[in-house]
DNA sequence: AGAGTGATGTTCT
DNA sequence: GAACATCACTCTA
């Protein structure tokens, strides 16, 4: 069972954040089917983390694709982003995922019952991962750690305004860029999500 | 179903 | 010192 390469990340933010939907991460003996995603395109994009600029923080971001990059969120969540392209300072967020293997783990260490709301939300995913940003900046391609492989892609793809980033400019809080696949119920705010081709509803 | 709120600590101004 | 790509819990309906 091979990573999916680095090849496979150096593209469009956008593009690699649907064909992410669907693909596995591995972390020790926990393995997480990824079901919803953010694109965060890069210093153009006021939402993204390297719109002001690079720091220590988000160095990863400004390197090729294929590596994690972790941060802490409001003192206690480890947010877990995939980045891409290489040297666009782009990255795509893992916001909600199902489990495939490591159930018992995945309960323990998130302190709750089995249900479509287990791992809907990125502060869950960090948790039930055991992330740090200790981990921030590892390659996601080579044998490890934590790895992310081919999965089982989503037939129906759903699609809508991203998450908590009111600070941004109205034309970046609109885009389209939050990605989710359409089968599967761990997915956070799906109300607000329409298809693809269409765009949200209501 | 929806609004409100406290927890918690690193990062950047 | 303010902000922060959140979560879980408590109300009110």
């Amino acid at each position: 069972m091979m990573p999916l390469p680095q090849s496979w990340y150096l593209r469009d933010a956008a593009q690699v954040a649907r064909e992410l939907l669907g693909t596995h991460i591995c972390r020790g003996r926990v393995v997480l089917r990824v079901t919803e995603v953010e694109a965060y395109l890069g210093p153009d994009d006021s939402a993204c983390h390297t719109s002001r600029g690079r720091t220590a923080r988000n160095a990863p971001m400004w390197g090729p694709g294929g590596h994690a990059y972790i941060y802490l969120c409001y003192g206690m969540h480890n947010m877990l982003n995939v980045v891409t392209g290489d040297g666009d300072g782009a990255a795509v967020l893992i916001r909600s995922c199902e489990v495939v293997r490591g159930l018992p783990l995945v309960l323990q260490r998130r302190g709750a019952q089995q249900g479509p709301g287990l791992l809907a939300g990125p502060g869950k995913v960090g948790q039930a991962l055991d992330l740090s940003t200790a981990l921030s900046g590892h390659a996601l391609f080579t044998r490890g750690g934590l790895t992310l492989h081919w999965g089982t892609p989503a037939t129906c793809i759903l699609a809508g305004r991203r998450v908590g980033i009111d600070y941004a400019q109205p034309r970046d809080r609109n885009a389209l860029l939050r990605f989710a696949d359409a089968d599967s119920s761990a997915v956070t705010r799906r109300r607000e999500l329409g298809s693809l081709s269409r765009g949200p509803a209501a």
